[in-house]
DNA sequence: CAATAGATCATCT
DNA sequence: GATGATCTATTGC
């Protein structure tokens, strides 16, 4: 269950990566929806997007955090780079840690496959809470972070 | 407690 | 050659 995102746009949102135009990096943020948007970033952390925007339109949504409801223990099988146990999914590096998401995923489909993101099918019970994005310099006060209010697993300030 | 340093590299200038 | 959509450990108050 995700519990915070992050929303990243086209155009004037100097945040994003694809604001600087279409590079080999960026492409898959100008392609259709519902694709994963991976990259490598501080030398040692993955990012996982979503691609929101239609065909043409760089639109994405940060995966920062989630509650996992099963495969806790796979997760917390795995070690990160410094060796250590993970399984915490309470921030964007260690989220993709946990899920064992690399750029091997760039481009992957998350509407069907191993990967497929769903719905929620009723209306959310859980209140969301909207503040300024996390870690960035441009734009940073642009109120795009989405939280599930008061859940532990949402990453901290 | 809050602040900061350090790890470490793909991508862009 | 500098920087960054991060995280953890360590230092300083």
């Amino acid at each position: 269950m995700i519990v915070e995102t992050e929303a990243y746009l086209g155009g004037d949102d100097l945040a994003a990566h694809a604001s600087r135009g279409l590079t080999e990096r960026t492409r898959i943020l100008f392609g259709p929806a519902g694709r994963a948007y991976v990259y490598f970033i501080y030398g040692m952390h993955e990012c996982l997007n979503v691609v929101a925007e239609r065909e043409g339109n760089p639109g994405s949504v940060l995966i920062r955090a989630l509650e996992p409801l099963w495969g806790v223990e796979e997760m917390a099988a795995r070690r990160n780079w410094h060796g250590q146990r993970c399984g915490l999914t309470n921030g964007p590096g260690k989220l993709t840690q946990a899920l064992g998401i690399t750029r091997e995923q760039y481009g992957a489909r998350l509407d069907s496959g191993p990967l497929t993101i769903r719905q929620w099918k009723s209306k959310p019970q859980f209140k969301i809470a909207v503040t300024p994005r996390i870690g960035i310099r441009e734009c940073a006060d642009w109120p795009l972070r989405f939280i599930w209010d008061g859940h532990a697993c949402v990453s901290k300030r």
